[in-house]
DNA sequence: CTCGGCGTTCAACATATGTTGAAGTCAAGA
DNA sequence: TCTTGACTTCAACATATGTTGAACGCCGAG
């Protein structure tokens, strides 16, 4: 049995919303941004699959440390179509990566501060 | 000899832009929103002290942690008037906690999807 | 098949973080 | 003193990240 469950474009945006915590609003925002995807129905509707809302709690917390809309959703261009555990785990290890270069740079800037010896010449 | 050099305002916008590497503009705004302070002289101009550029640059470093310009003047706020290196060795921690918690709660959000097994309901 | 709850788009508004330009003032050197 | 470059304020613009409201369309339950 290959190809299980390719993924299924199914949830409103009003789904994808209550799932993820955020508004409506805010999930069109990330999807015209290219953070979440989605098909439409004949009517024009957004349909998302079930990745949508996750990706969004992951945008929500990478945006707390420093990541732009733009940068994450860069990252989760990464992902294949119908991604496999590794190809998440390579994007977790991308987002943490970011975060962790960016507190290295504050802390070097302020060790290079305290050392200078004349911290903010004080 | 107690108080030696108390914080002379000399420096002009320009020369506070110049040494933190960035516009007069940015110097101006970061003014307004109490990231650095600044006296006034006869004619209105600001003068700062040698600090000002020292916390334009920090307060960079810290933006591209997640860190908004309110919050950093809200650290910087603690400073005392004339602050001592230990002052400044808490600002500085008070900081690099930020940095890393927010990078836990990520760490913590991504390692959740793993363990949950169904990361982002591949 | 109709109705009410969602969905759609688009524009305006809101906040954060700045930059740019106009119009006018200050200050330091020739 | 006069000039000239740097300073001042204020408003408009710009980008990022959304929210809100109007006007209108879709769809599933009765």
């Amino acid at each position: 049995m290959t190809a299980e469950a390719l993924s299924t474009y199914t949830l409103t945006v009003g789904e994808v919303a209550a799932a993820a915590g955020v508004a409506t609003s805010a999930v069109r925002f990330y999807e015209q941004h290219g953070v979440v995807h989605a098909e439409r129905t004949s009517g024009d509707q957004r349909r998302f699959d079930d990745s949508a809302a996750c990706r969004i709690r992951v945008a929500k917390v990478a945006q707390r440390v420093g990541l732009t809309v733009r940068e994450i959703a860069g990252i989760f261009d990464e992902l294949p179509r119908d991604p496999q555990p590794a190809d998440w785990g390579r994007v977790a290890e991308t987002l943490i990566r970011e975060a962790e270069e960016r507190t290295a740079a504050l802390r070097a800037h302020l060790d290079a501060m305290r050392s200078g010896s004349r911290l903010c010449e004080l």
